[in-house]
DNA sequence: CCTACTCCATACCGTAGAGTATGGAGTAGC
DNA sequence: GCTACTCCATACTCTACGGTATGGAGTAGG
């Protein structure tokens, strides 16, 4: 019924992925309604179609964004019972990763995004707390008390986020094996502390 | 024989601090030639006096902002012998602190800056060498091995940036016990795993 | 066919901001 | 008191971008 359009017509979607990979690159700045057009060879006519503004772009991208952490959240924090800690060490490596370059460009530009607009922090704020209950179950289901559960959760989130935004490549060639190291440090769980 | 002068000349350096200010209040974007020059009550003829062109004070704020981040490392680096433990506690609270937000925030800003630009890149690189060298000495002068000092180092450091850019607040009202329970067990002496 | 609707192009306005050219007020040196 | 230098104002150009108004090509339905 349906012939493959040669010209696929845009949808509001595709702006939006569009838009998610322009923050990935350039950050707020490059959610440019021209700029956008540009990339789909059309002129800011077509967008003003599907969006009354660019403050309507800027919010259904915040949700849409939203929308994929929650699921993804869901889906890491399914573990298998006794397997928690590996689930754990799955997270980590997933922020760490060089394979997801993308997904932690568009988290560093949203956080930054956040810093200056209300909806971006509202938004922020959200997934953060998702994030930090589906860990903190974890280390619950592991073994720890309540408090060092929302602890290392905590320690958890804010390493991976900022071990992304340093630069230590010149710092030791042995990088690999400190991060497994540190990795391994905030699960572990440990014996009590000899001070 | 120099009276105080009612209007003072500007000079290179307040620009680049104000510069800063700009950077720290609304990023890389903040920085703009005609807004700086308002926060004087001057035109931007006086900016193009005292700069060739833009990426010239980018420049200088980027030398400026190394400068004085190695002054404060070096500063933070000298521990009385025995007392490293509180050095690095220490640490941790002034990039945890409230009273630290406009360093925060710079810090914040040039790191965003830094992931599209080559030269800002570069001098974050070089800072966070420095700041993961000071606090690894420390480390390893408090008895640990040097693989473990030096992940500890990039744990802190990880751990104190990622935290300043997570919302949490709404997390639980205890936030400041985890704080000192992280700060701790990123510092702690510790026994072997018991895993 | 005719109509209505969808999606986009074109042309336009207004504003912001980088950079330049030039002049002019003030000051120092001689 | 003349000159030269420093520092800034004014006025201009050029570009980029947000937003609007309008028309027009294509398509679906009757």
């Amino acid at each position: 019924m349906k012939p493959e359009k040669i010209r696929t017509q845009l949808d509001r979607n595709e702006w939006i992925d569009s838009a998610i990979e322009a923050l990935a690159d350039e950050g707020l700045a490059g959610m440019r309604v021209e700029a956008l057009a540009k990339r789909f060879g059309v002129t800011k006519g077509s967008f003003y179609w599907h969006f009354k503004d660019r403050q309507d772009l800027f919010s259904a991208v915040l949700q849409t964004w939203k929308e994929g952490r929650i699921r993804d959240i869901d889906k890491q924090s399914r573990a298998a019972p006794g397997k928690e800690c590996d689930q754990l060490l799955r997270i980590i490596d997933t922020y760490s990763a060089n394979r997801n370059r993308k997904g932690i460009s568009i988290e560093l530009a949203v956080r930054d995004w956040a810093r200056r607009d209300a909806q971006a922090s509202a938004v922020v704020e959200e997934v953060d707390t998702y994030r930090l209950e589906s860990t903190r179950k974890l280390f619950v289901a592991n073994g720890l008390s309540d408090i060092e559960a929302k602890s290392r959760s905590l320690l958890l989130y804010a390493y991976v986020f900022g071990q992304s935004l340093m630069a230590y490549d010149r710092y030791d060639p042995k990088i690999i094996d400190f991060k497994r190291w540190i990795a391994e440090y905030i699960i572990a769980k440990r014996a009590p502390l000899t001070s």
